[in-house]
DNA sequence: TTGAAAGCGCTAACAA
DNA sequence: TTGTTAGCGCTTTCAA
């Protein structure tokens, strides 16, 4: 059977409330009493039913979190090491995790509006911010608690934590161009992802500031997967001038780029450089291994999660606006121009 | 203000419980009024407060899920993949999942004793049985249902759901040697995983039948990932009499072991055959493309899921013990033997 | 066909 | 320092 308040009071002779007050340690009960109720619920092994407390408390102790991706195979390791930063934070914090994946659309503005709607969470780990995004509406409008891993465009205001993309490919394009580069492409991701914008930019000013104009020919649009990265490399590798690098923006990308370079016989690294953006597990062995930005996932999962706890607790943030600086990680797949 | 059945109570003038067993469509409710509130509660925006709901029904309709998963980083797609499946079809079902990642031992088993203890969730989805598995011991002692993915040795019995590892392996050990190959090695899993057990089976029974004898020189271990496949490559490529294939039992040690044949310029799918098991996203866009054994781990997830919800709600399974054919999927990593 | 009342396990205002 | 009482929102007897 399991063990209640009850269970414990009648063992002691104490009351309920007693009993209560003693477990959560207020100031206005009898060591004695203390011990001895914290002795007798050790031994009958209570452990509080968290539905009472929930409902009684009115509040959740749940976070809410919802993949952006679309299909049913959720695969990116993007994805699930952010979630496992998230996942093992909220843990520690005594919280849940509310976790469910849905595209980027109405269903997904559904999802949210249903948790919110039956005050399923106490509030939200948003992922990946968009230009107009109809998530961040919807939760601002009900009021809702959110912390983003995103910045957002001049109209939003919310709190949140994010790489510098742009420092980043900026620091990226330097090191191609130093290796001698000129005609370097860049795969971005769809437009109406904040962060393509930084990267993006990242890359154009890391061209500018080294006086090489910009060639939109090289700038292709993929949607973050290896096949995505796979057919855009194709065309690039396709032109009448073809680039000597390939700036993907994220690591998945780069795989498939790479598999495209290598079915022509290709060595990259040699006679072609392709780098990624986030320095995924894999990204370390790939054959060439790969060039990228590091990006602490992890870290950046567990940090949201803790600014949104804090929060919701209360208490005011330090910093509500967090940029990290990713770092250079370079490996085998970029190299010295063929000259 | 949240909506509570009060509310509607009071809208309607009729009682709190007649109005919950309208909502709940209940056969002694008029229809008249079962129409009014359903209109009035969906007027009102009503969403039943889960947690009372639950408190009431001393029930959590949630299912508990802990990743057996070593350090921080938790990026196996097979892991996500599996997660995606089980997370959709509960919540299609209804339920919550709650989960989170322990790697295996006292840490782990302490997690699922807690949930079991606050009775946190309904039941258990198992992954990665092993050959003696604290948590099945533990679950079956707290009388606690449980679905799990993988099979168990004679002395335990439970519902599971698990792919034929033995024939998956002997399949593509007759594919290697079919392709004229004699050496070939194996890097499988740890041997107290039970999926090792059948998969490494499978490889020996294939050479069997084909007359060849097992050389334990060719006989690796390796933890499933690519580091893994990396390291334990490199000791098969320095035997004095190198093995002209080697299958990996998952695809990401056979992605390590791809790197390591390739660091040593041998060109795989020519100079040396290399296959998988899993068939992850990654694997058709690897460079060469992998041969592996497809498992649809998506759907596997959603079964298992599917199986435990019956379980909980009472019916009876139509099968507890379900064991699916992998599909070969031949690809560029294996080829013709050199000759 | 409906409503009153009890109770799931817990917390908290108030009184003693 | 302790106990009484009420109530969180819901379901479910039982009686009308």
């Amino acid at each position: 059977m399991v063990v209640t308040l009850k269970d414990i009071a009648k063992e002691t002779g104490k009351s309920i409330t007693t009993v209560s007050r003693a477990l959560n340690d207020y100031g206005d009960v009898s060591v004695a009493t203390k011990e001895l109720v914290h002795r007798v619920a050790g031994e009958l092994g209570y452990t509080p039913n968290i539905f009472a407390q929930r409902l009684q408390k009115q509040n959740t102790d749940t976070i809410g979190l919802i993949f952006p991706t679309f299909g049913p195979r959720f695969s990116d390791p993007f994805f699930s090491e952010l979630l496992a930063g998230i996942g093992n934070q909220a843990a520690d914090l005594g919280y849940d995790l509310l976790v469910s994946t849905r595209a980027p659309g109405d269903e997904e503005i559904k999802a949210y509006r249903a948790m919110v709607q039956g005050r399923r969470v106490d509030g939200f780990v948003l992922v990946r911010t968009r230009r107009k995004d109809a998530r961040v509406e919807c939760l601002q409008e009900a009021d809702y608690p959110f912390v983003a891993f995103g910045r957002a465009k001049g109209r939003y205001e919310f709190p949140y934590v994010d790489e510098d993309g742009l420092y980043g490919m900026r620091l990226l394009t330097r090191h191609l161009i130093s290796l001698g580069h000129r005609r370097i492409a860049c795969i971005s991701p769809p437009p109406e992802l904040m962060f393509a914008h930084y990267r993006l930019q990242g890359f154009k000013d890391g061209l500018t500031e080294a006086g090489i104009p910009t060639d939109d020919a090289l700038l292709r649009v993929g949607n973050l997967t290896q096949r995505d990265g796979y057919e855009q490399a194709k065309i690039l590798l396709d032109l009448p001038s073809p680039p000597t690098a390939i700036a993907a923006c994220n690591d998945l990308m780069a795989f498939g780029a790479m598999s495209a370079a290598q079915d022509r016989d290709l060595v990259v690294g040699k006679d072609i450089s392709i780098t990624g953006f986030d320095n995924i597990p894999m990204a370390e062995y790939s054959h060439p291994s790969l060039t990228t930005l590091h990006q602490p996932l992890y870290q950046i999962g567990a940090m949201v999660c803790k600014m949104l706890i804090r929060l919701l607790q209360g208490e005011e943030l330090d910093e509500k606006k967090i940029l990290l600086k990713p770092e250079l990680i370079v490996r085998q797949s970029s190299g010295l121009l063929k000259s």
